[in-house]
This record gives structure tokens, sequence and C-alpha cells, in this order.
DNA sequence: TATAACGTTGTTTGT
DNA sequence: CACAAACAACGTTAT
């Protein structure tokens, strides 16, 4: 009896490496390739314009994909735990496959759909590959402790070997017996969203310069890989943040959301480094797809990870609350044309390089404004094409020193950390094309230069471009102070209670309902006796 | 149990 | 220009 199966899409948006797919079309006779437009996401996400072009992009791509392979692509529009009833019996479906997603909503909405097609009598199937290793895998072999450095990871990865080797694609010969049933009406019903119909203004789009889709994924990909040289040279913090091009892969979007598989990556990577020396993790290109696996990793396993409250690894910081702050921040208009150039970056493209991210995130957070990572997490989470719940959450907390990261008083300068790699400042000129009149000397800090040259700049600072919000060098410093006095409200509460009590005074008022459970993650409670 | 070494990607000053 | 030391100093882990 062969089956009726419906593959799910929701991340791998890609026919490659996609075993729950292939899953799906072994004993079958028709299969259904379906999305669903959860609106859910919509409601409970601001996601930019430049994000939803990409998905849209990236559908259009699996539609051709499949329609080169006699099938269709359904995009249905509903609640997963709406529509999924009514599409097993409407196609009289007997298996289910997708591909394992371990962010909590995903998860939750996935153990609600397995249920449903329980009661329908369905087959479920799910496959990791969204990760290189199975997160639980990784974790159960910590002895169920999340790993919280790099070094360890690697160590645990060590003994599991390296990563599966990507599957093939499904081929015309895996679908000769199988069928995709479509009306005539099929793009009516089932057919790729508009931007208009998500809602979005394709006049807001920025330019196109990462289209997405899993053929354009390959394709980069491939240009890349043949650059032998540069990828065996690779190393990650040797690389520019400001340059006019960027000088990494850009395949992130692609990889959030699966147009390219991490492990067919993985696989080219490891052909190229093949007999000839090469860099290393963390700062290879081999690393960077780790540094992905240990933060997947982290979300995978540590309660509350996109938040400061109730996460067991995170700092509990007093961050201030400054609207007016924030949104000079977001919008680019901080008075530090470095930061500003970044934020009008990913605002416009969507994509800017890490190091960038660490400079602007530094800044928001410990360095200078003393805002919240979950504030900033939000921001990019709307903005970036390659926003990815786990590395979003990950990343902010390593960057404002709240998890993984504890060298607070390494703070970015928004005037000399751009310097380093574009002293006349041509990054800036491009993305705040106001400022770029005003000579090498002062583009970074526009403010000291003299009013008559602002003025023949054709940009008085305080009038046609912010003063700077605040002044670097004291904040930096007055910050690094009440970051040291976080920690040490940390470190004296676990004092406190390794000690059994007692700890230092007004100390322990600072943690509300559970400095054990950081104890439980982060040390192994001794057990004591006396 | 104390101590040293280490940690993808700091800045500034001096040689 | 490249590189090293001083700055002030965190948690984790190995010894």
């Amino acid at each position: 009896m062969k089956h009726v199966s419906i593959h799910w899409f929701r991340k791998g948006l890609r026919l490659h490496d996609n075993p729950a797919l292939l899953a799906a079309t072994t004993d079958c006779r028709k299969l259904y390739p379906i999305f669903v437009l959860d609106p859910w996401f919509p409601k409970n996400m601001r996601v930019s314009v430049n994000r939803w072009r990409f998905l849209v992009e990236s559908l259009r791509d699996l539609d051709e994909s499949l329609q080169k392979l006699n099938s269709r692509l359904f995009v249905v529009r509903g609640r997963p735990t709406e529509i999924f009833p009514v599409l097993f019996k409407e196609w009289k479906v007997t298996r289910l496959t997708f591909e394992v997603d371990t962010e909590p909503y995903s998860r939750q909405r996935d153990s609600e759909v397995a249920s449903l097609a329980a009661e329908h009598g369905v087959q479920v199937i799910q496959k990791v590959s969204n990760t290189l290793y199975d997160t639980d895998r990784v974790i159960a072999e910590n002895n169920g402790k999340v790993p919280l450095t790099y070094v360890r990871l690697q160590t645990l990865l060590a003994t599991l070997g390296p990563p599966k080797r990507p599957v093939p694609a499904p081929t015309l010969e895996n679908l000769k017996d199988c069928c995709t049933p479509c009306k005539d009406n099929h793009d009516a019903e089932y057919g790729i969203p508009t931007l208009e119909e998500l809602g979005q203004d394709p006049e807001q789009a920025g330019l196109r310069l990462y289209p997405g889709g899993e053929s354009e994924a390959l394709c980069r990909l491939d240009l890349h890989m043949n650059r032998t040289a540069w990828v065996c040279n690779f190393q990650k913090p040797q690389t520019e943040p400001n340059s006019l091009n960027p000088s990494t892969t850009v395949l992130s979007p692609y990889i959030k959301f699966g147009c390219l598989s991490v492990r067919t990556f993985w696989w080219r990577l490891a052909e190229v480094y093949q007999g000839r020396k090469h860099s290393n993790p963390p700062v290879s290109l081999h690393g960077q797809l780790l540094w992905r696996e240990f933060f997947y990793t982290a979300g995978a396993g540590i309660p509350n990870f996109n938040k400061m409250e109730g996460n067991p690894v995170c700092v509990q910081v007093d961050w201030d609350n400054n609207p007016e702050h924030l949104r000079a921040w977001s919008e680019g208009r901080t008075g530090y044309p470095f930061i500003d150039a970044i934020m009008a970056q990913l605002r416009t493209e969507g994509w800017i390089h890490h190091l960038a991210r660490h400079a602007v995130a530094c800044f928001l957070t410990r360095g200078d404004l003393w805002i919240s990572w979950e504030q900033g997490q939000k921001v990019f989470e709307e903005l970036l094409l390659d926003a990815d719940w786990s590395l979003n959450a990950g990343n902010w907390q390593w960057l404002s020193a709240s998890a993984f990261f504890h060298q607070f008083f390494r703070v970015y300068s928004p005037i000399a950390f751009g310097k380093k790699t574009d002293k006349s400042g041509e990054y800036i000129k491009k993305y705040l094309p106001f400022l770029r009149k005003f000579p090498a000397e002062y583009i970074y800090e526009p403010w000291k230069a003299p009013r008559s040259m602002q003025e023949q700049a054709g940009c008085v600072i305080g009038r046609d471009y912010p003063k700077p919000i605040v002044v670097h060098e004291v904040v930096s410093k007055r910050n690094v102070e009440r970051m040291k006095a976080a920690y040490a409200r940390r470190s004296s509460s676990t004092t406190a209670q390794l000690e059994g009590g007692g700890g230092k005074k007004g100390a322990k008022r600072r943690t509300p309902a559970g400095p054990s459970v950081a104890e439980l993650l982060t040390k192994k409670p001794k057990t004591k006796g006396s």
C-alpha cells in the first residue's frame, strides 16, 4: 500500500540534502509539497519587506524546481493546527514529513501537529537537517548539559565524528510512480503569495542584492568554493566589517531559510580543504558553521534563551529604559557615523558584516547606551535577512557580555574600530551620503570639524546630522563599572549559596526566583557536607 | 584548593 | 608600518 505524503516545508526551502522530502517520496503514490503561511508570524513579529521578499523568492524558486519534477508547491494559508486536519481528510493523507526545528515556537507547533496526525492515522517522519548534528544528541553526549564554551562543543563533536553526508535531491526517477495532483486553479488556491498579500509595500524594499532561493544559494556557494586560496586562508576576525562589498560569503540568509544545507556547505569545504593547508575553527569557514551549531545547541537546551529573565546562563543587568536612545540607534541617528552607517546598511540591504553587528550591539548595550540586548535582538529580528532565532539571541548575549563572553572591559570604540579597515570612511560616505564631503580626518567624528568646514560640507552637525547622543569616552567607562557591579552581584549571590546563606549583605536581593538554576547549568552543585 | 592559562574578532600608547 | 605592552581584569577549565 503506497503512501499519500505531505512534505511540509518550513525552513529547509530546498530540494538538495532534504532527507524528510526524500522520505516523503519513498513508497509514495501522491506527493503534496506544502508551505504553510502561518498568520501567527506577521502578527507576532515584525519582519522587514526585504525578508518577506527573500521568502517569496525562495518559495518561487522551490516551486520552479518542483515543476521540473512534475510537481508543484502548495502554499496553504492558515494556522497549522487548523489546516492540517482539513488537508489530511481532503487529500486522504497517510504520511507527513518535515525537518526538525528546535526553536521553542516550532517545537510546540510541531508536537501539536504530530498529535493531530496521530489522531488522523497519519504517519509522521521528522528528519534532522537544519543543523550539522542532532542538537539533542550533542547535549546528551555532554551528560545532558548544554555546552557553554566553543572548545567544549568541539570536544563533543570530535567524539561524534564528522557530520552526516548530505543526501541527494529527489529525481524524476525517484518520482516516477508518484504524482502531485494539481487542479487548474492551482495558482489561485495555492499560489506563491505576492508582497501585497503579505501586507507589504514592494516600493519599500531595498536593492535586490541577495535574491532568495536554492538556485541562487547553490550558485553563490559554487562561486565562493572556487576561490580555493581564499577559502583555505579564511580567518573571520581578519575580514572587514566595512568594505564596500561584503568581505564574506553572505550565505547566511540562504542558510537561515534552508536554501542551502549546512551539511552540503560543510562537506564542500572539506573537499576544498582536502590535501591543502587551511585555517581551522573557530576562525575558519568550518568554524563559522560550528558557531552556528554552538548557538543552535544553546538555543535548543537553555530555557528562555531569547530573554534575560528566567534565562539561567544570562547575567542579570539593570539595563536602562530609554526609548529615545533606542530609536536613535535603530534609525541610525546616534551621531556616530560608523554606527549610523551600519544601521543604514542593515535597514536598506538586510545584511551587515558580523563585526559590524559587534560594533552596533556593543554600542547599544554594555558599551554606550546601556539598553537591553533584548531590544537590539528585536530590531535585528525585523531587519536581518538572516535573522535566526538561536543565533540572534546567542550573539546578543555574547556581545552584551551577558553570557558566553565575559571580558566586558573590552569595549568597541565607535570611532576607532572602523578606522582600522577603512581609514578614509568610504563605507560611511556610501551609507550616509550627506557626510561625503567631510575629509577623512573628521569623517568618524564630524562634530569635531570646524563650523566653517561643516558648512562647506553642506552638513552642519546638530542641524543636518545629530550631535553624538552620548559621549563614548565617558559612558563606556561608567558602563564597565556597571557591568562589574552586575557581575559582582551574580558571583556574590552564588557565593552566598555555596556558603550556605550568609554571603554579602545587600547582594542577595538582586536574584528574584532562582539563581540556583544558573548554578545547575554552569557549575556542578557540589554535594558538600559539613 | 590555589593558581595559571585561555578565550574567534579592544584601545591606546610606545617602540 | 608592524608589533608589543599597558590598560584593568571577567568566567571557565585544566593543573
